[in-house]
DNA sequence: TGCGATACATAGTAGTTCTAGGTATAGCTG
DNA sequence: CAGCTATACCTAGAACTACTATGTATCGCA
């Protein structure tokens, strides 16, 4: 399945802060995981990563610093910070409503009586 | 809450989608439609509507037929057609697809033992 | 020593989108 | 009937964004 550029670019930023939420990470890994987790669906390229860690620290939302072992690749290691956590919270919020809107139009006319409350999706 | 502009990118073609594969119905409608069942959140403007609806009628996924009664303003209805239909199917797997892969992140760090399936994500 | 994987980076094009403006009419109010 | 608001539709072009293509460098392995 191919994964619409729109859903892709949504998705980018709180997917990212997601992962950085649970702990450090670099460019590399985070792309490598997101490819994993989604099934292989969501396709990331470096191209669009780094520009978007790099935005992020813009921003503030994260923070980066480099790592040169001795004997290994140099990498960037990035961490969210507080203000990162606000972003990840609000953006769940936008997505819980949105994904509430959507459901409202595709459940009026399959199953109008079923009363529904999906778990997981409570704001942050 | 104001939903970022990829957000909002993402969701109007199967919201649009949506809302007509439940009936014809023309722009003006559609554009009350989404801001009311959206509680508000999703801020739609003609600007963004009319162009979209000319692009789905391009790629063929709605029909559209003026209708100019003696007594009324003009409309234009618009009807989603068979690929429209599949389209619409593909969207919400697609989205099915994303929201799993963010649930995955988001629960990850907050609650790794429970097992979760959501009602009403189903591949259509 | 050559290749694939790891690791990061960005210039510039190619594309999209949203603002701002435009047309027109129905219906209400004074 | 003049003026206003809501209904109803449309689009040019500026303003913005993102992705492709390319570049650098090192490690491990055969």
């Amino acid at each position: 399945m191919h994964i619409t550029k729109d859903l892709v670019a949504a998705s980018a930023t709180p997917l990212v802060l997601g992962i950085l939420a649970e702990g450090q990470s670099y460019g590399y890994a985070i792309l490598k995981q997101v490819n994993d987790l989604s099934g292989g669906h969501l396709e990331w390229t470096d191209g669009l990563l780094y520009p978007l860690l790099h935005r992020l620290e813009r921003l503030g939302h994260v923070q980066s610093s480099w790592d040169s072992p001795p004997g290994g690749r140099r990498r960037k290691y990035y961490q969210i910070t507080d203000q990162g956590r606000a972003e990840l919270a609000e953006q769940r919020a936008q997505w819980a409503a949105v994904v509430e809107t959507l459901r409202g139009v595709w459940n009026a006319g399959a199953a109008p009586l079923r009363p529904i409350t999906a778990p997981g999706w409570g704001m942050a």
